[in-house]
DNA sequence: TCCATAGTCAAATGGGCATTTGAAATAGAA
DNA sequence: TTCTATTTCAAATGCCCATTTGACTATGGA
């Protein structure tokens, strides 16, 4: 059987969301890549909202069907690289098909729509718990909730910011290609200095009487 | 003298572009913040893509004459934390005037226009550069250029992070608030994890016969 | 006072876009 | 085949916005 237009619409607004953002792109676009014509939105899915929702919902439906990301049972400190490689490679990386749904969350990021409920609920606070729960590991029993985030939010930080400053990093450094080599060489950087501030913590509580430092207004 | 119109309407855009980027800010938001209509636009800047241009120049001269960060001479180490600290605050900070050109440096990381050159040479590089000569003087002597710029990437990418993913943050924990405070704490906690990760570099040569591992796919 | 220039304004113009319409094509059941 | 419900389409509609227009006002020098 041929696809259907409702499926071919949902493939090719996957594509364009995910490099436009829901405000950029259009509908003539998403209907040009699929063949067929603006009215055929309106007769599927009612207006560029509700399509915009069934997208995202047909991204997750397929996140959960593709790969996860398994962390055996290896040691922590292995859990952690393993899910910086993951999570980098799928935030810069070249992967096809399954980055899409990466796409349309950095997009959602910086530039927030009602989705985004939906998309921290189905997809975003699960990996956040999986990285939160191999932090916990490592960090010593009596770290506070405070630290755990914060660590977490450190090797995210990090991964993302290859995303989000892009255009900076081409205009500061030329020669910057991100090969597939080039993306493991940061994983494992980001992942070394990710796992030495975390070691580092029970020695900070030594020296942890440090002034409050005010900010230099 | 009164203010003229033409300095209203540049502190009115600093402001809406600002808050809401280039694309999405409109002539009427800014000209009613103003007080005046949207003719004046044309008349004293030609568009509004040229007048976004003025804006950003003119952004750029309020910061030339505005504090810059005085790294002294301290030990590097000190003055990574008083760069992380002066540049958090900048970022995700409450400092009403200053920040405007912050907020439009942020728009054209996630939705470059043109004036992003401009913006990287003018500002952006300075500071990066002054990172960076922190960075290196933290490291050994033979650290690679690589190595340097995926620390200083690693400095920015941690602050930055509470920029952008400030709407899934609050999504994840309800109880987040950025206070003075908590701003201080969270650059504390950046500088610990750089620094710990720097140091940590002369050991990662002696363990450095890591097999590459492959991305799983 | 008169005139010229600079500056301001409300309203018109026009392009891009989402959405609607009504007619045409298609498919499925009788 | 014929009738009916579903799906597709080209064209129309209407909104939002940047940009332009042409008339009006203020200023400052003769």
């Amino acid at each position: 059987m041929r696809k259907s237009t409702r499926s071919k619409l949902i493939e090719a607004a996957l594509e364009v969301f995910g490099e436009r953002g829901y405000h950029h792109a259009t509908i003539q676009q998403i209907v040009r890549r699929a063949g067929t014509n603006v009215a055929a939105i309106n007769y599927h899915f009612g207006d560029k909202a509700q399509f915009y929702g069934e997208v995202v919902s047909h991204a997750l439906n397929l996140d959960r069907d593709a790969e996860r990301i398994d962390l055996g049972d290896e040691p922590p400190e292995e859990q952690l690289r393993t899910f910086v490689f993951w999570f980098l490679h799928h935030v810069v990386g070249m992967h096809k098909p399954s980055s899409s749904l990466e796409k349309i969350h950095i997009q959602e990021m910086v530039n927030p729509s009602p989705i985004l409920d939906t998309l921290v609920d189905a997809f975003i606070r699960p990996n956040h718990m999986k990285l939160r729960a191999i932090v916990a590991a490592l960090l010593p029993e009596d770290a506070t909730e405070q630290d755990i985030r914060h660590h977490c939010f450190s090797v995210i930080g990090q991964c993302l910011h290859y995303k989000f400053a892009r255009p900076v990093m081409d205009r500061l450094y030329a020669d910057i290609e991100f090969t597939e080599d080039y993306v493991n060489a940061l994983a494992e950087h980001i992942a070394n200095v990710s796992l030495a501030g975390i070691r580092a913590v029970p020695h900070q509580r030594l020296t942890a009487a440090r002034s409050g430092r005010a900010h230099q207004s």
